[in-house]
DNA sequence: CATTGTGAAGCGTTTCACAGCC
DNA sequence: GGCTGTGAAACGCTTCACAATG
């Protein structure tokens, strides 16, 4: 079978659509919705049904014109695509506040992404039970790692700690990083980092709350995702 | 004093950057560096000096050519471009794992956003007490806002309870909502919303996990910032 | 003479507009 | 007739390259 296996090149902007349309085309067909025009997404995913079209044309030709898409099987290509056919075991390196958050965050699992261990490196934590999962000590991270093939890390440590989890993380074989603290972390080319940060998210809005300074607005509405 | 008031636009994504800038130069200046180049800055960012120059000159003239930066005029400039220059209590809605998290998470007090609230839905959860906070019925949002005079808030609630309490938060009068709950958001116009998605990141890295699928990586030094 | 500030070129993303197709 | 798929135009962001300047 000569299968169309994609080496095309998708755009990091449609990359980042794609989770979205795809959250949206689960839920539609939990709600027995089988067949789904560009417009009706975009609407649903706040965006313009154009570049919804465009987006999904990067995956192929899986709609019909005239008619629309069929939602199991775009819901099919784009997990396809997104590499969502396999799990992929994630390991948080941090137990506290938000190690312990995001540990306990169910969906996680569900959506394949099943927690293969929490590490910290400080011995009064290690040991403790996170949501089913107890906390192992830093050092065993390379076990942990080549155990359960993890490729993917997330860094919920203070900032100080960050770098060196990072360091950790990518001694073990770690390859793709989401840090929750707030710096900037030097790793290898090879290594993929995304980034959450909270206090910049905040300053943001923070940035277009002071702009309007005391205007009235109009109360239209809008769809919005980020 | 013609004060020089900025009513410039600044582009998004330049938006998105100054808070990086600003807490590495709100470091370096803790650390006693008091003046920069952009080409040490953008090193300690993980961007081109060249994106720093064009980014800083959105908010004026106010480098010194053949020497750089001052460091506490810049922090200062910084600030005031991103209306740092007071605080901005936020409200969080949801006292689940998450809303715990973030309500204990001191960084965001210290970095001027104080928690003024947290509510829940849930009589069950109401009168608990989260990292000094008392957790109180969302019913009393209206006048949290109002007494507080919030207008950032943050949804932790889960995916089926965030549209509502988007609308509560709307309804209250805040007018900026940073969103972490894995759906979206219809608002007025006039409401700023951000989204943080967990799932989405992770779908993201899992893309470019997936697209390597086995090569071998040379392992040279980056720095990266999302 | 090191470093800023910035026009202009380059590049990626969005949107338009319509041909192609069911 | 309705909706997809897509060239091409428009837009915004990044990077280059160098004149301006303390």
């Amino acid at each position: 079978m000569p299968s169309d296996r994609s080496r095309r090149r998708i755009p990091d902007a449609t990359v980042a659509r794609l989770p979205v349309y795809l959250r949206i085309l689960t839920e539609q067909a939990e709600e027995g919705v089988d067949s789904m025009s560009s417009d009706r997404l975009a609407e649903l995913a706040g965006v313009n049904a154009a570049k919804v079209r465009k987006d999904l044309s990067y995956l192929g030709s899986y709609g019909t014109r005239g008619v629309g898409y069929e939602v199991a099987y775009l819901v099919y290509q784009i997990r396809r695509e997104l590499g969502l056919t396999r799990d992929w075991p994630v390991v948080i390196v941090g137990a506290g506040n938000l190690g312990q958050a995001l540990a306990g965050y169910g969906g996680f699992g569900e959506r394949g992404f099943p927690v293969a261990g929490v590490v910290d490196i400080d011995p009064g934590k290690v040991g403790s039970v996170l949501a089913g999962v107890r906390v192992r000590h830093i050092d065993e991270l390379p076990s942990i790692v080549q155990a359960k093939r993890v490729s993917i890390g997330v860094i919920a440590t203070p900032s100080l700690a960050a770098q060196d989890a990072a360091d950790h993380l990518v001694a073990a074989g770690v390859t793709s990083i989401l840090n929750f603290a707030p710096v900037v972390l030097t790793v290898p080319r090879s290594v993929e980092v995304r980034k959450v940060d909270l206090a910049v998210e905040l300053q943001i809005l923070c940035y277009h709350e002071q702009r309007r300074g005391g205007g009235l607005h109009a109360v239209t509405t809008r769809s919005a995702t980020a």
